[in-house]
DNA sequence: CACCAAACAGACAGGTCTGTCTGGTGTCAA
DNA sequence: TTGACACCAGACAGACCTGTCTGTTTGGTG
């Protein structure tokens, strides 16, 4: 009588492994706790992922996987690429004032596992190599001569208002990372305005 | 017999403590082990500090302490406020090649203690905002008419290289950063060659 | 020398952690 | 109908956590 059919308790405990880690961090949370949350047994965690360690590396994998999506709808939603760069910022900014932010999930994640061997730095590293590649391509696209250095930099913008704009608690690291963002754009168009090929 | 002077438990612990929270991360270092490094035990540990919390705080606070002690050199070593700005880069790029480089003490620590309440946050705050300050003073001592919004900048710049290099384990996002961060000094001196006053 | 503060040694309490195991229950498909 | 399977309920092991306590030893000071 309402139990959920068999096999996705899987997909329940990945739902409440996922906002209990980002909110509470993750060594601060239990299975216990999040078997509970999920309302499963720790049993039936365990027949999911076979080890805490597991189950965190599918909260980032599943977490990179809606952020990829967050990514298409940008490219869907913009032509220009120069635009597409913008609007990084704009989410990333938007997102923050969502309740319960915490900062870039990977970060803290890789704050909390130290060894860089460490399969969950693995995820880490490409999440955020996704993010500089998908910057550099919309930059070459925009025909920028140092596509490579300025996906760097709008990285370093990108990174440094996300975790300024944890401390403070206020948006306004997003406001001066997206205003220099745009002065760079421009300046990188400026220096070479229609570039061949 | 090689037995030291009692009153100095405290600082064998601190620096034990320092080392090991860095390192590991905070919550992943239990009082037992801050003890047996320090080659103290539990009792002398409680009778110094109180709590594991009031140990952390403590920790971050000495970390606080050492970092103001580099930027004083740093300010006895220039004359000029636009190169201690970028000496305080070049800082920051050292540190990274030392090693158990983990990135930025207080980063870390807001990332394990998510409440914006606790004690160990405002560490970490008061510390981004001496950070944060010493750049505003150097720029406006610089004569720059945006002071304030270069400060801003600067400190993205930073924070942004510091995790990048964390996650990456390279010291391009520094060169990246000291590089725009150039440009940006040079950019901001030509707007105002010789400001008035 | 006598005293005291601070450290030592180490047991202890009470709780939480990860991970396992046993046995019962519901669902679906053959 | 029967069997496979995924789940539930909950006890359990063994390690580790923070924090406290008793009693002993030591070094420095009056």
């Amino acid at each position: 009588m309402g139990r959920t059919r068999p096999g996705d308790a899987g997909a329940k405990v990945l739902k409440a492994a996922s906002a209990l880690f980002y909110r509470e961090g993750i060594h601060a949370v239990g299975v216990d706790t999040v078997a509970a949350e999920a309302g499963v047994t720790k049993a039936a965690l365990y027949g999911n992922f076979g080890s805490k360690s597991r189950l965190v590396v599918a909260y980032l994998r599943e977490r990179d996987r809606r952020w990829q999506e967050q990514i298409d709808t940008i490219t869907a939603g913009h032509d220009d690429p120069r635009e597409r760069v913008l609007a990084v910022f704009d989410a990333y900014e938007a997102w923050l004032s969502r309740d319960g932010y915490r900062g870039c999930a990977f970060l803290n994640a890789a704050s909390e596992y130290p060894d860089p061997e460490d399969p969950v730095r693995e995820v880490v590293r490409h999440h955020k190599t996704a993010l500089r590649g998908y910057l550099r391509t919309q930059l070459e696209r925009a025909g920028s001569p140092r596509a490579d250095g300025l996906a760097e930099e709008m990285m370093l913008l990108l990174e440094g208002a996300t975790v300024t704009s944890v401390v403070s608690r206020d948006a306004r690291p997003f406001s001066a990372g997206k205003r220099l963002a745009e002065t760079l754009l421009a300046a990188a168009g400026d220096e070479v305005p229609r570039p061949a090929r």
